[in-house]
DNA sequence: ACTTGATTAAAACAAACGTTTGAGTTTCTC
DNA sequence: GAGAAACTCAAACGTTTGTTTTAATCAAGT
């Protein structure tokens, strides 16, 4: 009959299976079925399965956009007030830190990291859509940052730096333990705090590879 | 009635529709529309959906791995040669030229270098089946190669160097002109030469980046 | 010209999909 | 307690999907 929390079970169950079998592939019905609530209240509670997306990614990034901001805000304002410019690994550290730390079981998000990894490999589809009416900004002052750091680089070079960086980092996002290929005498089951360290040494590197 | 080409109209056309929508969310009849052949011809020439994919990936995939293979291979048994460790920018020379390559308009492919990209972001669904079945000896090699190349980096940081490696390519193979944030005053539109060779740059900074 | 195998076509099948509908139930406010 | 708003439910709607079926047509070989 009537529950509590039927928005946020479905909020959950669309995070958990949009993410593990892609958006168009998952169908309302399995969604339900799984939150165990009735079909018709996704349109009740959302409108369409589109907006459920919208909702679903919104409740996370929204706030995970928050901190980044003003991370970023710290790291340039501590330049400014140094008149030194931006330190790119505080800078790299604001952006990569606070995202990664949702790969933390503890944290309940897991699956909404996948998720959005997978956003930032869809082909201008509607999840890109979604997505990037949520995070141009953050994404435009990340870059002019990085600029201002590495005022040695080409503006067009750092474009397409910070693109591959993006890159790793969306990949790292989505695979969490599903990594297809194991090669011998490696373990993947590795502390977030340490991947986070790797993935920040191999992106700083990157960015600054001589030209 | 009779065409003497609708299996590689079904191709071509699938791998653009593929590319450009997805998988799951393009339906078999706006592939046969597009492509001007009956509906049943799928099922006659490729038995099912998840077939013609199948086949639009090994149709390109095949040839591909035979040149990325034979270029590592030099590079190998160059170094076996010379007594020497392999060389670390001709091992991932010879894996990423030769993909990118595809992305230049005459080479007819630039929809299959984003299909594959988007294989890369799949999360263990169905396109990252088919394509691991194809893929996976060359990425065991690249990955030994690497290790071999730089012998002082621990092979657990490496094989989440090249996993992040992996992540820029892909990100890139997806993306073909459709980058979708582009700031002020970058120049997205560049030629193939020269993002090769900056991809180049960040990957073999990023793996050779100190401990 | 006939036969056989390959190919195409339209229709059908069974299932699935997101959305809508209208009735019933629950919750909240006065 | 009554009424309104919020919520749930099952059925229905109209459409779409991948696959199958069967007949017709084409192409190649004898």
């Amino acid at each position: 009959m009537s529950q509590p929390d039927t928005k946020q079970r479905l909020l959950d169950v669309a995070e958990r299976l949009f993410a593990t079998g892609g958006f168009h592939a998952t169908s309302l019905r399995a969604i339900t079925c799984a939150a165990e609530v009735n079909l018709a209240a996704v349109n009740y509670h959302f409108g369409s399965k589109e907006a459920l997306l919208e909702a679903v990614m919104a409740r996370r990034l929204g706030p995970l956009n928050v901190i980044r901001q003003d991370r970023l805000e710290q790291v340039a304002q501590r330049a400014v007030a140094e008149g030194e410019k931006p330190d790119l690994r505080a800078l790299w550290t604001a952006f990569i830190t606070p995202t990664l730390e949702l790969r933390r079981p503890e944290s309940g998000a897991e699956y909404f990291l996948s998720l959005i990894g997978q956003v930032l490999a869809d082909t201008n589809g509607v999840l890109m859509q979604v997505f990037l009416r949520q995070m141009s900004p953050l994404f435009q002052r990340l870059f002019e940052l990085t600029c201002q750091a590495l005022p040695g680089v080409p503006r067009q070079t750092l474009f397409w730096r910070v693109h591959f960086a993006i890159g790793s980092m969306s990949h790292l996002m989505r695979s969490n333990d599903r990594v297809p290929v194991k090669p011998e005498g490696v373990d993947t089951d590795v502390d977030i705090d340490a991947i986070t360290e790797m993935l920040l040494d191999y992106t700083l590197a990157g960015l600054e590879a001589p030209l």
